[in-house]
DNA sequence: CTGAAAGCGCTTACAG
DNA sequence: CTGAAAGCGCTTACAG
């Protein structure tokens, strides 16, 4: 069976009796047609079914699109979700929509995503960096388009960038652990080989440095893939095991708790990122907003869009200390 | 500062020194344009940072883009965020691009949301219906945009859609809690109105009527909106409270973990959906993959596209019991 | 407040 | 394998 073929501005004013023009004045700029002139636009709009073709728009003006490209590596952290969560939400309160590419944590894939979102003239691209360089980017910046970092800075291209206080969370973390009387306090870490994991583990060793407990090497347990339950039981399952850890992020975390309970050692833990049932466990965090962190690169990229020229800004936002009891020496609560 | 223009094709034949048509073929059909001319073409485009408009592209070709669309209703619950994931796979394996919407669940919302995703011309709608009526979409379904239904069925509308047997997952819930030797069996349930929660209250309705326990309703807790907490303290919180619990969600998982901590009221549990500290927590539950739920819609999405004249199509996805110590009698294991 | 012409950047027929 | 013309659906100047 044939489709219905899709009506355009020109069947509609043809309907309506009115020339195209008058038509697309009843969309871009409404209250410039005589109401009745309107009323019967659209009336005739709504017979036909008529959607105005929001891609021959953009087209005509000049590209700008009302979408904005988010590009991340890995789609299976919950934490990036809350960021995309937190982004959707600003970016729909601006009249924006939100275009999704995953590069699968690829650097092939980063730079083809980016490629496809770009070609689709979003505003602006939100990413969070995986590539070694964002250089490729360069071009496009130059042209006008706003990139974003979030998470961790681009690296070899002038961006904005959200970031976390990575450092200071991770030092609070251990400074923790040292004040509830921990000396054997280990750091765990997959993906060690990203800007987050650098500045965390910057900041545990400054806690333990200044502590009196500079050579701590043979406590920090780090891989460079996702490892997460290996790294915990190899850290934990040895003949001297340490009292305390600073869990990396928030699947460490649970990696930890794991091999916790699979061992029966029971250190204590801080661990960075808050988690869905952290507060049931009793297990104290280094705590922040995704969501937050989401709002402000939109809200910074919805500002980059109405004024491109700016020179680049870089957020910070805080992290906070969540105690719950695990920090303690007397072991997890469940 | 002025911008440096953005390069067009016809820029590019030009340094080239070929057609436009021949840049053209270059990125469509390049294995129709000799080797020599089409390195001359690409170098050209890389000195101008030439990005092919996909816009233009598209409008031309007659509207068909790459793109789909996903419309969700809350962005908070990381159910659909695993959703999303399987989806953005899906589509990318396919090179289809994603654009996410939410409605923030609102009807107002859904509507809106929709009409902008199909004013930029999506292949294909993906949408976890929200809204009490999808009869809104029925225009442009016959304008041969296929409309996906996720997790719960559209409503007046005719649409593919890929669901849970949600009620034979409720009631394995309940009857691997009556095999444990459990009697007062409570369900729990927050977003009672919508249709998977129907659907599970009934699974869970049926397995109590098959034990002889058929006048169960006070034992079931329900609101229509968010509260989790407050309906799992109301079920504890009472003189005799249940020795057992189904959760109809993962959310109401947690709130009854955090309120049997609180009240220190330790009923069994069986929880729908599987969620990240379950298996640490030795929580039983109902699992099933939302991953592979999000890539199924995509694919039935992708067919769509290439096939649009097919019947619609209902796919209910297994669920399975997962046995982890919560559903005995002797209380939860943390 | 309304209208006829031109054009956004690309691809589709139609020729060669 | 390559080329000159027309057009996808809309909006932007330019007139009235």
């Amino acid at each position: 069976m044939a489709l219905p073929q899709r009506a355009t501005l020109d069947d509609v004013a043809r309907l309506a009796g009115v020339s195209r023009k008058t038509a697309s004045r009843v969309y871009s700029e409404p209250e410039k047609v005589a109401a009745a002139t309107r009323e019967q636009v659209l009336a005739a709009a709504r017979r036909l079914r008529f959607r105005p073709n929001t891609l021959a728009r953009t087209l005509r003006r000049g590209g700008a699109t009302s979408t904005v490209g988010l590009l991340i590596g890995e789609m299976s952290n919950p934490f990036y979700h809350a960021v995309a969560a937190g982004i959707e939400h600003e970016l729909s309160a601006s009249g924006l929509t939100l275009v999704m590419g995953s590069s699968d944590d690829t650097e092939e894939g980063e730079e083809r995503v980016a490629d496809a979102l770009l070609s689709q003239r979003v505003a602006a691209l939100l990413m969070i960096p995986s590539a070694a360089d964002q250089s490729y980017l360069d071009g496009e910046r130059q042209l006008g388009t706003p990139v974003i970092a979030v998470d961790r800075p681009a690296r070899n291209l002038l961006a904005d960038a959200v970031l976390l206080q990575n450092r200071a969370g991770a030092r609070q973390a251990a400074e923790a652990l040292l004040n509830a009387g921990h000396r054997r306090i280990a750091y765990l870490a997959s993906r060690a080989d990203i800007h987050t994991q650098h500045e965390r583990l910057a900041g545990y060793r400054e806690a333990m440095a200044t502590a009196g407990l500079g050579d701590a090497a043979a406590l920090e347990h780090l891989s460079d893939d996702d490892a997460e339950d290996t790294v915990a039981r190899a850290a934990l399952d040895t003949a001297e095991p340490p009292s305390a850890v600073v869990a990396g992020n928030n699947r460490m975390s649970v990696a930890v708790l794991r091999a916790a309970r699979e061992l029966e050692t029971r250190p204590a833990l801080v661990g960075f990122d808050d988690f869905d049932t952290a507060d049931v466990l009793g297990i104290s965090v280094i705590s922040h907003d995704p969501l937050e962190m989401g709002r402000r690169a939109a809200a910074l990229a919805v500002e980059r869009i109405a004024r491109p020229t700016t020179v680049p800004e870089v957020i910070e936002l805080p992290t906070r200390l969540v105690l719950r009891g695990s920090e303690s020496s007397t072991g997890l609560a469940f």
